[in-house]
DNA sequence: CACCAAACTTACTTACTGGTAAGTATAGCA
DNA sequence: TGCTATACTTACCAGTAAGTAAGTTTGGTG
């Protein structure tokens, strides 16, 4: 037994890492547990529902979420390492493995979900939402971006497709999120 | 025992909306036949095994898609019907409940699924991608509507996206896709 | 009428699911 | 040294998953 249990940080790693490869009801305890090299019941001494370990992923990509972008919402600043740091994100996350979004692996499996997991989830999304479409406002202002109509819809339609994209690159190629990644960018003047 | 067995219809009925609804992984045998009323085993006479359900479910589908576009593919026409037709087709079937779409279904279960079905629906996606593609390139000769960068990219673009929307309309709610639809419309120039 | 094949049902197996109750090892503390 | 809380393991449970083997019903055909 370590001293400050890192088991449940592993579990939480690895559930992450489920979640995004195989949705929600893609993995169960025993893929988790095999992995440490403990036993079943390990996993449920710390999370004893799978709704729990559900609440608590979602918890944390909210965390890391409003970590990352705690200083712009605050002092705002140039936004197009915040665009850009989505694309690679989102990107990197894919060739890992990781190919679907917490959103996509959660509205799979939504008909399963108790009430409360849903709720945090629409939390984690509308979150996600306001920081990109504040990013997208301030961009504009700033002159470093354009785009179409209204920075809400346009926030709300580059994460669909880059949820999308992820999920498709799964089996046409990751080529595909590359070519999408480059109109989202031309759509917002920011070619490179 | 009908004269003309149309079990076989019902389940893929059944099979096919419970994909879009809960995903491959997401129903079992036991949730089609309960709901025709039949024994368990009766979908398996049909179906041995799941991949042949997935690989029936796939060639529907392109044959649906096919036979709804043959005659744009042949001789080209009008593009707006096309496009209209697809941003009403996804709207519908999310309202309907069909959050996921195959293409989404299968991606979040991939991990599960026999070599044989990822190629189907690689090339189902592929056909899927060729004719939004030739749309838009004709749509933009015929001035019918406008967009940035090459067809293709711009296909993947608006695939991915509706896509993604539907899924996150199923957490946020229904206007979600609304908006992004607005979102590709107004992209597209053809703002109603 | 006899037969046959299609379309099932009955009854089962094996494997895995999330989940639990009870016991055990250990680290730190009074 | 003994106590207590933490962090597990052992050993189970009931439910469900996909899948199968063998028997039964039924419509159509020779």
């Amino acid at each position: 037994m370590a001293r400050i249990s890192d088991t449940r940080e592993q579990i939480m790693d690895r559930a992450a890492h489920l979640l995004m490869s195989r949705g929600f009801n893609g993995f169960s305890y025993a893929d988790i547990s095999s992995h440490l090299g403990v036993k079943n019941a390990a996993v449920h001494y710390h999370f004893p529902a799978k709704s729990d370990l559900a609440l608590a992923l979602i918890d944390d990509y909210r965390k890391i979420l409003r970590k990352n972008t705690a200083e712009f919402m605050a002092y705002g600043g140039s936004t197009l390492p915040q665009v850009e740091g989505l694309f690679a994100f989102t990107s990197k996350q894919c060739q890992l493995g990781r190919c679907i979004c917490p959103f996509g692996a959660f509205s799979v499996d939504y008909t399963d979900l108790p009430e409360d997991v849903r709720q945090e989830m629409a939390r984690f999304m509308d979150e996600t939402i306001n920081w990109l479409t504040q990013v997208l406002e301030v961009g504009r202002k700033q002159q470093e971006l354009e785009f179409t109509g209204k920075p809400g819809p346009k926030a709300l339609s580059i994460l669909a497709t880059l949820q999308g994209a992820r999920q498709m690159a799964r089996i046409h190629g990751f080529d595909l999120l590359d070519d999408v990644i480059g109109q989202i960018r031309s759509e917002l003047n920011i070619d490179t």
